[in-house]
DNA sequence: TTCGAGATACACT
DNA sequence: GTGTATCTCGAAA
């Protein structure tokens, strides 16, 4: 079952802890690739430093975290590297969940079409936010799509049971007090955990 | 195996 | 012009 809108119309870090073990799913041109979602990070607009719509700085990038839950907010990093997020939340209110690490379930060949490295180490394809995102082909034109009513971009419900482990962010020192919030969550064990 | 630098383009000041 | 929610590679051990 897909998820649908009320799941993301919780505050993010419950959407974020709740997103673990969840079923990503991306359809390119009739083929499917379906992965594990094993880590996130949420963000929570406007008291967290470590946001893009910190103090609800409200500019063409950040739009789209004011806007409906269920979207997905892609946005370009260190010029290279894309990243995944859901915004959750009501409409108004900038809250997002960054997609940190997925687990390849269906669809390895189509993955190794979009990576081509080097490394044979499985995890090495979606081990990390900008690797995910080009596994699964998703760029800037992503941007805003509607995971609730979109089909090439969605995410399926799971029963499977996860034990979750909260940490401290990364990769965000300059948002001080805030950087030592527990708002990342992974799931315990999994390989394809970033470190 | 781990470490450190460089790449890169977009949004924002 | 500045800074960034990262990745990859080569070098050393």
């Amino acid at each position: 079952m897909k998820l649908g809108l009320d799941f993301y119309q919780r505050n993010g870090v419950s959407v974020a802890c709740d997103l673990l073990g969840k079923l990503l799913v991306r359809e390119i041109d009739g083929q499917q690739i379906i992965a594990k979602i094993v880590e996130t990070e949420a963000y929570i607009g406007p008291e967290d430093k470590g946001c893009h719509a910190y103090q609800n700085k409200r500019t063409k990038r950040t739009e789209v975290m004011f806007g409906r839950a269920g979207c997905a907010y892609v946005y370009l990093i260190y010029g290279i590297h894309n990243c995944l997020n859901i915004v959750t939340a009501s409409e108004g209110k900038p809250e997002a969940v960054l997609i940190r690490a997925v687990e390849p379930i269906d669809g390895l060949d189509i993955v190794r079409e979009y990576r081509e490295i080097k490394s044979r180490k499985i995890e090495d394809l979606t081990n990390g936010p900008g690797k995910l995102c080009q596994a699964l082909d998703i760029d800037r034109r992503l941007n805003g799509y509607d995971l609730v009513d979109g089909d090439k971009l969605y995410i399926l419900d799971s029963d499977e049971r996860v034990e979750v482990v909260k940490g401290k962010r990364i990769n965000i020192d300059y948002a001080e007090e805030y950087k030592d919030k527990l708002w990342r969550f992974y799931i315990k064990g999994n390989s394809f955990v970033s470190r």
